[in-house]
DNA sequence: ATCTGTATTATGTCTAGGCTTAATCGAAGA
DNA sequence: TCTTCGATTAAGCCTAGACATAATACAGAT
């Protein structure tokens, strides 16, 4: 077959046996040893391309059975949030950010449910809003959790994002997006410049570093301008 | 430091030393050689490790330069979507599928465009509706698009969904996703038994087999209802 | 017929070397 | 001063073995 193969040609070879549909979903495909016979390589270089295609879903391997052709029931996606800054600057616009509000108190139902925060517990809340070319972009409402980082007491946000003050300061491990909609409540149309009850895409970010939480911001986009793009290529 | 070192003990140990801090963005960490005899392990498991994470976007390596803590711009987020019966089915809730309408057209300026069909070319449009207990969860607007897949034209989709068809029978090698957020229309209103100008949460998906497009899908849930999770795990 | 222990098998991981390649540094030349 | 080119370096990839581990099959016991 090729005189000498890479993991690269292994991966190419397999994928291309199977979108040609030579090897069908919840198949078995031949075992690593044979492939690496057949590429005239190590077991290793078809290892290592055979769990790529495990971590992308493509195959699925076990000990023993060995290794079968993936039945697509799901699709994984891999999506790139960029900070708003960089979002704003990759479409050509200038960025402009404006520190709106900022108070400490007792958390809302909500914003204390996101934060898990015990009762009575007061946090720190920041509204604010970014602009593309004088157009605002994203309404920001932030919780920021005292208990974990007590310094953001001292710091008034006039000039820095809280997300760009955190993302320097802070470590973080785990971050979740929930995506839903809404319609324009009067406060958020008139911050927006969009009427009341149109369509918003919301972004829900909560931010943990290991056990604890250290954020929680809800960003309100609209709908028209916001797109979240992903796109999952599972040729490579 | 530990007698025998496997390679999730070097990620863990390299995550752990930037997420106390020690190692700080933008700095060099040691090289796979000396990591390896700290561990006292081959250079290769060291290797693996290190480029786990640079996959998962914690360090960035360069040939000749090293291996540096990466500086934090983006959010790397893994997402499963799922297909709609089996999003149902995870609630809980009882999925029922309906066909609404079919008809090969002319598609629609918007069509067009995603499909990237030439002049005057019919496409296989086919409206259906997703439920979970009863409830309208999905409102689906699917695009077909005939050149590539002709056996649709044959095919009622009254008890299958467009989209397992399509997942069954066509291979598919790149989907793209785009979210955003719309105000109900009167008809789609009526489907979802919703309001009309509630906001709605639209998953427009385009795949690929290749070059071509093989169909297109404008997907609207009721705000309140749908939720795309993620969270992104940097310590594995 | 069902349970249990053992052998088998394919993948998972590791080692200790090798060569390859891209990026960088520094020295020599223009 | 600026450019170019060769040496160096650290990551990238590969090999040919080894042992570990999980899943399965099968034989023997209950």
């Amino acid at each position: 077959m090729s005189a000498r193969g890479s993991y690269r040609d292994v991966k190419q070879h397999v994928l291309g046996q199977i979108r040609s549909g030579v090897w069908r979903p919840g198949e078995l495909i031949p075992k690593e040893q044979e492939l690496a016979d057949a590429f005239g390589c190590a077991r290793m270089t078809v290892h290592r391309a055979l769990r790529e295609l495990a971590e992308e879903g493509v195959v699925e391997r076990r000990r023993r059975s060995g290794t079968r052709v993936a039945l697509q029931t799901e699709r994984r996606v891999l999506i790139d949030i960029p900070r708003v800054e960089q979002e704003v600057a990759a479409t050509g616009a200038t960025y402009r950010y404006v520190r709106l509000g900022r108070r400490i108190v007792r958390p809302n139902a909500m914003a204390a449910a996101r934060l898990a925060l015990e009762n009575d517990r007061k946090a720190l809340r920041i509204e604010c809003l970014h602009y593309a070319n004088d157009v605002p972009f994203q309404l920001e409402e932030r919780w920021i959790n005292l208990d974990v980082v007590p310094e953001a007491a001292e710091e008034p946000f006039r000039e820095r994002s809280p997300n760009a003050w955190l993302l320097e300061r802070r470590p973080w491990s785990e971050v979740e997006h929930v995506v839903s909609a809404l319609n324009a409540t009067a406060q958020a149309a008139r911050r927006l410049l969009v009427s009341v009850g149109d369509a918003l895409l919301v972004v829900d970010r909560r931010t943990w570093d290991g056990e604890q939480i250290i954020t929680f911001a809800r960003m309100l986009h609209p709908g028209r301008f916001y797109r979240i793009r992903a796109r999952s290529d599972r040729r490579r």
